[in-house]
DNA sequence: GTAGGGGAGTTATCCGGTTCAGGAGAGGGA
DNA sequence: TCCCTCTCCTGAACCGGATAACTCCCCTAC
């Protein structure tokens, strides 16, 4: 029952095991006759390389790392993760790559998880994501010497190679979007202010509302509970915003439904406009007016990155599309002032 | 810059690798005292043990594999498997195991993935998800002879340790509440046919609304629109159901959404309840009735079975505590019949 | 006739850690 | 003084592959 090795099919096809290491992985030194016999010899008992053997010699580990440090109850809700590993995979997948994942709750466990890794030899690169300002993490990676693509605003991952969209112009578009339709008092609820994603929406968002009567951002750590807090604190205000862009889709959702209860008509009294597109989005009604990304493809870019990091080759910046508007039922005119 | 190996040590303390290997893996033959020498200095240069090394020495790959067989969009949307895995890690981190994960397209590639997993010798056991009816994963799983928790019901798990939670009696529960308040036309909205737990429900449910007035069950692939249509369908019916469960919370919000939309109160005109309790159920208006369980504690059952199961102990399937109601605005009386 | 060249294999070594079979030296009992 | 045991440590082999270097052998060319 114990797995085959390079040694059995030698035996079997009577040569030495280097003429089989040779044959197995295309190098010259064999005939072509003696090469076909012992891919069929290897075919036929189901031979597979031995990755610990393979890696001992210096080569890759074939498999890169993911650690993700948010609430678990956070990351199940937040689709964005689970259709970037969907992107991620699709590129490792041709290239037999595979993919370590570690859910962690701090970035010191986080940095903790990837100098082990490292350290065992079990990965060729990571993944860095949810960028914060002084990220510990970025100078930590950047000591180990270890192939890393930044999945974030390249103004902080240092000297590691970064893979990112343009998330200021995504509110641009919003934002003139909704001035266009007479809104003048517009409000973000926004994620968890440490993430530069969201410092850098802060700013667009700060910039792009500048000369209008009323904006305000108010942060929140993604869920939807403190979306509908701040949708509440919002609406109950005297002048209250005519609409509310939200960082994330379930907050969206959740906005909607405090609007609902409390009375105020989407999208007549109120639109609203959910970052990040999802069936969830598009479920509820009204459906929202989201900012739509090809999240897989925002991963499947970044892991060619991350794969050519590993080969050697030297990665520039990538600036993937940036958000774009898909606007549906949950943004309509402001109703003219009262 | 290379990362140290035992050889490093054992040169700086001046003893063979052997004493180095005997020290950090607390074996006897080494005095304390050069033990204690020998881990201050792995300690001081940083030295972690190569995975692979080890590896090939016939010890444990330290690492556990996770195959997901459902579209990027679903598995973005449903909460249920990244809580599942964040349960799972937090069981395998205390052990200092890694999870594997892989997203395939078809359960050929599944099989494909453990195989190559397997032969490469990259993990120590699997876990296995979304069972069928003559499941073929089970039998080749089987004929690989790799350790496998089956996170599904045992019926159908062939000779593989199964964990799993009683779907039936959630379901009875579920009807019996919503029979208590007065409804005789309930209907279910269920996810994929061919997995077993969507059949267990199947026929659980048919045989707790024996002797209601109309029961029935629609079938569909988990996502929001059909769980809209579907809902659409059977609101549109002369007698529609004065109530439904939902398989999964993105139908049951979606089908709130109808509701609303054909301003069909909710709970006035129709109660809905929906499987899988998560924050989605808890922000929409009103909050769902839901059918809440534990995950991340299932997943960790799961992962303490592989684990056990690893180390050779025989593991007898594990029952998990069934689903249970947590009623909310959603479900109420029943109209008396107009 | 012989040097040269290349194809087809081989042997030896290495990767980093584990394991087994000793071996040196100290200590103890007869 | 001899032998035995125990502690502490070492050399060698091994895991499964990759790789450098070397050996044949046959064919060609001068």
């Amino acid at each position: 029952m114990k797995r085959p090795t390079i040694a059995d099919i030698a035996t079997r096809a009577g040569v030495s095991k280097v003429a089989v290491s040779y044959a197995l992985n295309g190098q010259p030194g064999v005939s072509e006759a003696t090469r076909a016999r012992i891919v069929a010899i290897a075919d036929e008992i189901g031979w597979r390389p031995n990755s610990a053997a393979r890696a001992l010699n210096g080569a890759r580990a074939n498999c890169v790392g993911l650690a993700l440090c948010r609430p678990a109850r956070i990351l199940g809700v937040e689709p964005f993760f689970m259709e970037l590993i969907s992107g991620i995979e699709g590129v490792l997948a041709d290239r037999s790559y595979a993919l370590l994942l570690q859910v962690v709750t701090s970035h010191q466990q986080e940095s903790e998880v990837y100098r082990r890794w490292w350290g065992e030899s079990r990965i060729d690169g990571v993944f860095l994501v949810d960028l914060h300002y002084s990220d510990t993490r970025v100078t930590e990676l950047e000591r180990l010497g270890m192939p890393v693509v930044v999945i974030g605003h390249p103004s902080e991952s240092g000297t590691l190679s970064a893979v990112w969209s343009d998330d200021g112009q995504a509110v641009r578009e919003t934002v003139s979007y909704l001035v266009a339709l007479g809104h003048h008092r517009i409000a973000r609820v926004a994620g968890l202010p440490g993430l530069v994603h969201t410092a850098v929406r802060d700013q667009a968002f700060a910039q792009a509302c500048e000369g209008l009567a009323e904006h305000v951002t108010v942060h929140t750590d993604y869920t939807g509970e403190e979306g509908a807090r701040a949708t509440r604190r919002l609406l109950s205000s005297p002048d209250r915003p005519t609409a509310i862009v939200y960082d994330n889709d379930i907050m969206a959702v959740a906005g909607l439904s405090v609007a609902q209860e409390m009375r105020v008509e989407v999208p007549a009294d109120l639109s609203i406009v959910a970052w990040d597109d999802s069936p969830l989005a598009q479920v509820v009604r009204p459906p929202l007016t989201a900012l739509t990304r090809d999240i897989p493809a925002y991963g499947a870019h970044a892991a060619q990155r991350l794969l050519a990091l590993i080969s050697g080759e030297s990665v520039p910046p990538f600036e993937d599309r940036a958000a774009s508007l898909t606007p549906r039922g949950s943004t309509g005119p402001a109703r003219s002032h009262t």
